[in-house]
DNA sequence: GTTGAGCGTT
């Protein structure tokens, strides 16, 4: 099939962008994301029914309806909860990179009695704002808190205020702060390589690449298995990928800490290179590619893979 | 079954 475009918008009254198909006939949903960022899916009104009808989506995969796509005018669809985000980003603009500086991150809570649940920590802080997420952190053998959690509250005011005094929690004065982990904004290389941290288990590749799709095009993601806790996630600019480091983003409604991906051991000459740096995300595939280049075609993958993770310089 | 400054199974 030769290049074919279908039409996209944001609503029926918009000029429609043109957005390439796949050999197949099919339009990647990340296509349609680069152009509309938090793009969730894609909607058209049926000629015969004049009804809004959804277009298949499989796997990141949009299907084309019975009779292809035609000439029809399909319109973006937006997760509920982004729709009003989206829409105050200039609809211009492919993709965020400079963020609002009202974001809220998670706050250590510090001092809790054992005996406080994560329940608990909601009810109390639920006073301030909304919560979106709570933990307490036990001890993973036997249960026991630890005496310390996190809460997340949806608006920086809320986050704001809560900082600024003492908490008494059922009948302890507790201290909320900001975590070490995002204070020490460690030098900031240009990657386009992510470290995701706290990751659960049961968060696979595609839905970590799906997530991340919001924020630009992603083009890599590792999990490293067995299961480590974290994840990478590679995206096609580096600017996207430094806008997210020292965030806390909520995935499947755990918070994971977006950092940048080196390792801390970077030796000296690697860390002078240009910026360069040595994340092989576990992998010794340099190693193994230089003695055995073009060996078999699973080390033709993983040098296809390296290309993502290793910066240009090293390539 | 204990404790009371800290930092989230990198």
């Amino acid at each position: 099939m030769a290049e074919l475009y279908i039409r996209v918008a944001e609503d029926e009254n918009e000029e429609p962008m043109e957005i390439p198909s796949e050999d197949d006939g099919t339009v990647l949903l990340s296509t349609v994301a680069a152009q509309f960022p938090g793009a969730c899916g894609l909607r058209y009104r049926s000629p015969v029914s004049q009804c809004m009808r959804g277009v298949r989506l499989v796997e990141g995969v949009l299907h084309a309806p019975e009779n292809g796509w035609g000439n029809l005018v399909y319109i973006v669809n937006y997760p509920k909860d982004n729709k009003r985000k989206m829409d105050e980003i200039d609809a211009s603009s492919a993709v965020k990179i400079k963020r609002g500086d009202q974001k809220t991150s998670d706050l250590i809570v510090l001092g809790l009695p054992w005996k406080t649940s994560e329940q608990d920590l909601k009810d109390y802080f639920s006073t301030f704002g909304e919560v979106i997420m709570v933990q307490v952190k036990r001890d993973v053998k036997t249960g026991n808190s630890k005496g310390f959690g996190f809460v997340r509250f949806t608006d920086y005011e809320a986050q704001v205020k809560v900082m600024s005094q003492r908490h008494m929690i059922d009948g302890r004065w507790c201290d909320c702060k900001l975590p070490n982990s995002k204070q020490g904004p460690d030098e900031p290389m240009r990657s386009r390589k992510v470290f995701v941290g706290r990751c659960t288990e049961d968060m696979t590749a595609e839905e970590l690449r799906q997530f991340f799709m919001q924020y630009g095009e992603v083009t890599d993601v590792f999990i490293p298995k067995p299961f480590r806790a974290f994840a990478f996630v590679t995206f096609a600019d580096d600017q996207v990928a430094q806008s997210l480091c020292g965030e806390d983003l909520i995935i499947k409604g755990v918070s994971v800490h977006i950092s940048n991906a080196e390792p801390k051991h970077n030796n000296s000459r690697q860390m002078m290179d240009r910026g360069g740096r040595f994340g092989n995300g576990g992998f010794g595939v340099h190693h193994l590619f230089s003695n055995f280049p073009g060996r078999s075609p699973s080390l033709a993958a993983m040098f296809e893979r390296s290309q993502y993770q290793f910066p240009s310089s090293h390539v």
